[in-house]
RNA sequence: GGGAGUAUAGCUCAGCUGGGAGAGCGUCCGCCUGACACGCGGGAGGUCACGGGUUCGAGUCCCGUUGCGCCCACCA
């Protein structure tokens, strides 16, 4: 047997014993018809990340969750893979070439995706080896990447799909544009934020009505260049003359006409709102009402073009500047008010996103959110925790149509190709790409140079990983997947993609539950960062206390959907606990050497043996349930305290006589315990914490491989033993009222005393007969004597009080008779308040006919005890008197 | 403007279907007791935000108030 180190260090080790079970392929999922599946698909991380936080804590989670299932013999596959992230990474990339004074559109669109490709050669794997440092038992050989070949296919068959149900289609509508980015970015990419602005009040000349104008109220003053009409409610009274006229747009000088639409809010600002269909949602839509032409105003990177006049070239903001001063000069700028505001920013960059008119490429979303939206209410589709249906309903509801066309390189390129000459378009697979325009016989083709939305691809991750289009087995088998663990920021991009897309190309909901968790923020609660530079690396937490030491922190008291802070405190309890199991297992294994431990017979287990032995049992009940519940924080904790509390602080320092003595009926029953229990509560530990689980459970037990493969801890009728568990519940109670007295008397461990234990109740003298080992262990007594009544016992005693016994401890010289009465005085209020409260509630009639009978037994046999205790406290002082 | 949360010991947070107020850290006292000082034993510390209600009984359910962040939203 091998000798542990006093303490444990995860240095070394963790890696040693994740090769093992990467190369014993216990990682592997297989086809297998004789069990039960259990997946979850990895949310794949972009092959530019670093292991971040969230990361560890999302992994964390689904990692417990696989080796539980895989250990209560599911055939689980955790199935993970990477993102190639399209605008992430092409910024990455971009920047790399520029810091060795390269650009993008010297090297061409072939030219730069080399580059990416070396780039993700190079990099994609770094955060697959930092998940392996977590300890993660994914299934890394059926690792993906969203643009390998199968992947790509099922993106290209949705595409084709959806294009010829009518579902895709190409438009000129008003997206989000980003200058900086130089590409469009759905309705999700757009964070707003308050921020502090203007409100620039201007008067627009009426056409025709010499020094008659009409006021409007606007935030973004450089858009009236784009202005095409101003609008009023139809009912506002104020302004029922001007409807049909026309205003003279100031700089500009150009007629533009006024309309009425509902959409005008009478109240707010003037009641007139110029309207710029082609920067501005809301007016694209008054534009259409009104057949209003469109002028676009900005160039890509948000310069005024030459729409603008004498303004092109300006920057936006410059424009904006300028604009304003030149109103003020001609005296149409009437006031400028303090205006606060929600401003879109592209969630990558921060930019001010500019809403633009150009033609993309769009998903329709009322025909697909439909069955996703259904999902929930039919009971196929359900978030832990629960309020998150609001948040997924609520957006689905509201849904509008995704913009999948991005003005990128890097990810997967639109299947659309087009005739110069004709201007034919056709939707088809790259394979099936035409040589020739089908109809004109023109070889000039070229294919769309937009890209797709990454989370495009990643939609469709729960299947496409699986073989989807293909009707492959691992398909069959494994597919709808069962949970998906991911983070509430995540629910808009990708979770309510997932589910639509699963309806409509498996019809069936991707997985059953959404176990959703929040952010890990730093110890201040702010959100982890690389502006703020508070991150904390995940990693250097591993290399100085453990994964497992990590992956417990971030479990212990959080609950589902919570954000939680990050604390080093935290972690080094963590690792004291590994340190704790590890010396608990070192203490048992010294004194286990050599000895041939066999299973005793029930008669020969102590009443210590069989709570123990209960307890461990109920635990491993209980710790299913919670883990069946997605409680897991809830879960561990329950481990912990056992093993720390239960085992370790009360059940091996009971046994330690034992262990020491000559009995070897009663040393092989104390060992054989040490060692069953020992190893349950390992595998209870084991999703939790699974590297110390492993190394101590193959070292206790040689002849096992690997705990992961052990089978989970089930309840077991046969180890159900209540009067043994309160048992020991009394003998704590009275222990700890030794060790009490022995604290306020100031008697040091040293000064071994004499026990008395009296009560009427024969059984319970039989009980305390037989556990007299166990107090003279943990009350540091040199003996215990059980008797019928305290006659025997001399004044010079300290006592303590419990249900059905009274404990004395003669102490002769050192007992202080003041003191002593003072703490029974104590004992006498506590027990009268008590009393008290249980007289009152039995004597509440309606408590006595409406609590369940079971409740007022309960209170009842509460206040016998009670009563029994006052009695004997009260003995107690009459004695010393 | 909507929506969903949260308010429990000095700090950070658990507390599932209503009946014991808890953990970690910190703090006080005593211990290097033959696994562990990354430890052991014993304490102190809370009107469970506030006001109502339901109930025999509420931190736990309902309504309202206040504080705090969060998400969504096209008021120019």
């Amino acid at each position: 047997m091998k000798t542990l180190a006093k303490t444990y260090d995860p240095k070394g080790l963790e890696d040693l014993l994740y090769q093992k079970w990467e190369q014993n392929g216990y990682f592997h999922a297989k086809v297998d018809k004789t069990k039960k599946p259990f997946t979850i698909v990895m949310p794949p991380p972009n092959i530019t990340g670093q292991l971040h936080m969230g990361h560890a804590l999302d992994n964390t989670m689904q990692d417990i969750l696989i080796r539980f299932k895989r250990m209560q013999g599911y055939e689980a596959l955790w199935q993970p893979g990477t993102d190639h992230a399209a605008i992430s990474t092409e910024v990455k990339v971009i920047n790399s070439l520029k810091e060795q004074g390269i650009d993008k559109n010297d090297l061409g669109r072939e030219g730069f995706l080399e580059k990416c490709w070396e780039w993700r050669k190079e990099y994609g794997g770094r955060i697959i080896n930092q998940l392996k440092k977590m300890g993660s038992s994914a299934d890394w050989e059926r690792e993906r990447f969203t643009m390998d070949e199968g992947c790509s296919d099922a993106v290209e068959e949705v595409f084709v799909k959806l294009y010829e149900k009518g579902l895709i289609y190409k438009g000129e509508r008003i997206i989000n544009w980003c200058p900086v980015c130089q590409t469009s970015i759905s309705d999700a990419e757009v964070l707003h934020e308050e921020q502090e602005g203007h409100f620039w009040h201007i008067n627009y000349p009426i056409a025709g009505e010499e020094g008659r104008f009409v006021q409007i109220a606007t935030t973004r003053p450089e858009t009236m260049l784009g202005d095409t009409a101003i609008a009023v409610h139809p009912d506002d009274e104020r302004y029922q003359d001007l409807i049909g006229k026309k205003v003279i747009l100031p700089l500009v000088n150009k007629e533009i006409p006024v309309v009425a639409d509902e959409y005008v809010d009478r109240e707010f600002g003037t009641g007139v709102v110029k309207i710029t269909p082609a920067h501005d949602p809301n007016d694209f839509e008054v534009g259409r009402r009104h057949d209003l032409p469109i002028i676009n105003v900005l160039n890509d990177d948000a310069t005024i073009n030459e729409n603008g006049g004498k303004y092109c070239g300006m920057d936006r903001y410059e424009a904006r500047r300028k604009i304003v001063e030149e109103l003020d000069a001609q005296g149409l700028l009437v006031k400028v008010e303090p205006h606060s505001h929600n401003v879109g920013t592209h969630d990558r960059c921060g930019t001010t996103v500019e809403p633009m008119v150009k033609p993309q490429w769009f998903v329709a979303m009322e025909d697909l959110a439909k069955p996703a939206i259904e999902a929930i209410e039919k009971g196929e589709l359900r978030f832990v925790p629960e309020r998150f249906n609001h948040t997924y309903l609520h957006w689905l509801e509201n849904i509008r149509d995704w913009c999948i066309s991005r003005q990128l390189w890097w990810g997967h390129r639109i299947p659309a190709w087009y005739c110069d000459d004709c201007g034919e378009m056709v939707v088809t697979k790259t394979k099936d790409a035409p040589a020739v325009c089908p109809k004109c016989g023109s070889a000039h083709l070229a294919q769309d140079e937009d890209n797709l939305d990454t989370w495009f691809s990643s939609a469709l991750w729960p299947f496409s990983t699986l073989g989807w289009p293909k009707e492959t087995p691992e398909l069959d088998y494994f597919y709808p997947t069962d949970v998906l663990v991911t983070g509430y920021d995540i629910i808009f991009f990708w979770v309510v993609r997932m589910v639509f897309s699963g309806y409509e190309h498996t019809g069936k909901s991707p997985f059953h539950t959404v176990l959703i968790h929040g952010l890990v923020r730093d110890d201040q609660g702010r959100k982890m960062s690389k502006s703020l530079g508070n991150g904390i690396d995940p990693l250097d937490v591993i290399d100085r206390y453990g994964a497992d030491a990590l992956r417990l922190t971030l479990i212990t008291g959080n609950a589902p959907g919570n954000d939680m802070r990050f604390y080093w405190d935290r972690v080094e309890n963590s690792r004291n606990f590994a340190n704790k199991v590890w010396n608990a297992s070192r203490f048992i294994m010294m004194n286990l050497e050599d000895a041939q431990v066999t299973e005793p017979k029930p008669g020969d287990l102590g009443h210590e043996d069989k709570w123990i032995l209960s307890a461990v049992n109920t635990l491993a009940r209980d710790v299913t349930e919670n883990m069946d519940k997605f409680e897991l924080g809830i879960a561990v904790g329950k481990v912990y305290d056992f093993i720390w509390d239960e085992f370790c602080d009360w059940y091996i320092e009971m046994v330690k006589p034992r262990i020491y003595g000559e009995d070897a009926v009663s040393k092989n029953a104390a060992f054989w315990i040490l060692k069953t229990v020992l190893a349950d509560a390992l595998k209870l530990l084991h999703p939790f914490m699974p590297f110390i689980t492993e190394e101590i459970y193959t070292t206790l037990l040689p002849e096992e491989e690997s705990i992961m493969i052990a089978d989970w801890v089930t309840y077991r009728e046969d180890r159900h033993f209540p009067e043994d568990e309160e048992m020991a519940r009394r003998m704590k109670e009275l222990v700890r009222g030794v060790r009490q007295i022995r604290t306020d008397m100031d008697v040091p461990p040293s000064r071994k005393a004499k026990l008395f234990v009296t009560s009427e109740n024969e059984a319970v003298r039989k009980a305390f007969t037989e556990l007299a080992p166990v107090y003279q262990a943990l009350a540091s007594a040199n003996e215990v004597v059980v008797q019928a009544d305290a006659s025997m016992i001399g004044d010079s005693a300290v006592s303590v009080v419990i249900p059905d016994a009274v404990l004395y401890m003669p102490l002769e010289d050192l007992v202080d008779f003041e003191k002593e009465k003072e703490r029974l005085n104590k004992e006498k209020t506590r027990l009268e308040k008590e009393l008290a409260r249980s007289k009152g509630m039995l004597s509440n009639e309606k408590f006595l006919s409406k609590a369940p009978a079971e409740k007022v037994a309960e209170e009842k046999e509460k206040q016998k005890k009670y009563e029994q205790m006052m009695a004997d406290v009260l003995a107690r002082l009459e004695q010393m008197q």
